[in-house]
DNA sequence: GACCCGCTTTTGTCTATACAAATAGATACA
DNA sequence: TGTATCTATTTGTATAGACAAAAGCGGGTC
């Protein structure tokens, strides 16, 4: 048994979906809706907000409901913590501290993070091994003023990804997505050969305007991928004027 | 001038963000909350329904509503059809056709795509450029049986993803994003060293679960990265339960 | 024509009320 | 002890009615 505003939803949902009802078409106006399912209005107008919420119909008073343009071009990523991942997909994740050091901000990196120079920070170095095999090097700064706490863990039985997911509140995070080759150093780590292409996710994150961490996670290129569905019904809201087109 | 139960969400969307009510937390219930803001439940009802679509908290009856766990795994990443992007950025996009060919589908691609054997393709190889520079390196299939009037479309003045994009409704698009090395084909036509790491994203787009077009577009990785953010509010619903800690 | 005013339509918000569904916790019982 | 049942609490859904806000439209005036 579904709710009837949960119905509305899903019926006019298909009919977008399907392109039966294509960019621009304008939705029955409530008053109409209220007559086909025989419901308040407010149970019509749950449905057709939360329509608008998810970006699939654009609303405009005296003018009507209209199916939105399709949008392909922002998709969901999973970006998930390595061992987090490790685990989901059944396999065995180990890791290993290279580096912890210490140190205050030199000026490129300040500028490059947006905080301040001689900012104290704790530098990081560490290697992921899923099944055995190498799988990601990780190399993270974190802002010793936003996280204390972290002068004095030693990360041995935590990776530090998970700890400051768990230990931090974040507002705000920065995924950028690079391919690069390896350098030598990073080639002998990851057990693949020096020229490589290796895939590089940057992650800086957020509180307040505040940087709490940034790092970099070195994937092999040929044992690592990044995947992200989309689906129509998850597009994103943006303003657009509704077409005046078919009706 | 904000509406009331936009003022409830945004009041605790705040204590959410700023980790003032850390995960786990329990909310107030709807009849503190119409106490506290002089209102009907219905109101606080809508603003507490919208958190929970958003995965903010999570509510579940006669328990009360918590504070969702933090999600940091899901990101939305732009990814644009190139002479968008370009056009956006203020930079020239230009692009030519380097092959136009109909064909069958070969057994190895078609178990790929998850289409039967045999089908009738259009296979397009096309090259762009920004401000003059190759930028990406276009290889595209497109389903014949799904799109017929791609077979006498030259693409001359509108590139294939934009006309597919215009032409095609879809209901579903996957994203792979990969790093390789280039090969010397790829390499001379991308202006770039043979080896040189090219980042590379697949888009396989389907109707109702059949195939339309599957795309692979190969940029040099010195030129080229994928970025996106995400904000807390935007988090995934997921199914978890409250945890029985901070009250 | 350009501009202002008021009418009408459509969506946005809110209330007070009602009953249903889920379920934690208490109670009765075998 | 374990199990079934009852009860109280909280959220979920729905209604009818009301007024507000936005905006297209037409009419009137200059």
């Amino acid at each position: 048994m579904v709710s009837i505003h949960r119905r509305i939803f899903e019926d006019i949902e298909a009919r977008i979906m399907s392109g039966a009802w294509p960019p621009g078409h304008r939705i029955p106006f409530e008053h109409e809706l209220v007559q086909e399912y025989q419901c308040s209005r407010m149970t019509v107008n749950k449905a057709l907000s939360a329509l608008a919420e998810r970006g699939m119909i654009i609303r405009r008073r005296k003018v009507g409901s209209f199916v939105a343009a399709r949008q392909i071009d922002r998709t969901v990523m999973d970006i998930q913590d390595i061992s987090t991942e490790a685990e989901l997909a059944g396999h065995d994740h180990s890791y290993r501290i290279l580096m912890r050091k210490i140190e205050t901000l030199d000026a490129v990196t300040a500028t490059q993070l947006g905080e301040p120079t001689g900012a104290e920070i704790l530098r990081l170095h560490c290697l992921h091994a899923v099944d055995g095999k190498p799988n990601a090097l990780e190399r993270r700064i974190i802002m010793l003023a936003m996280v204390p706490s972290a002068r004095t863990e030693g990360f041995a039985s935590v990776p530090p990804g998970k700890w400051l997911l768990d230990m931090v509140p974040w507002s705000k995070a920065r995924h950028v997505i690079r391919a690069v080759s390896a350098d030598a150093a990073t080639a002998r780590l990851l057990e693949t050969e020096r020229g490589d292409a290796c895939l590089t996710l940057i992650r800086q994150t957020w509180q307040n305007s505040r940087t709490v961490t940034y790092v970099e996670i070195i994937h092999p290129g040929d044992r690592f991928q990044f995947a992200g569905d989309f689906h129509p019904t998850e597009r994103g809201v943006r303003d657009q004027l509704p077409r005046r087109s078919a009706s």
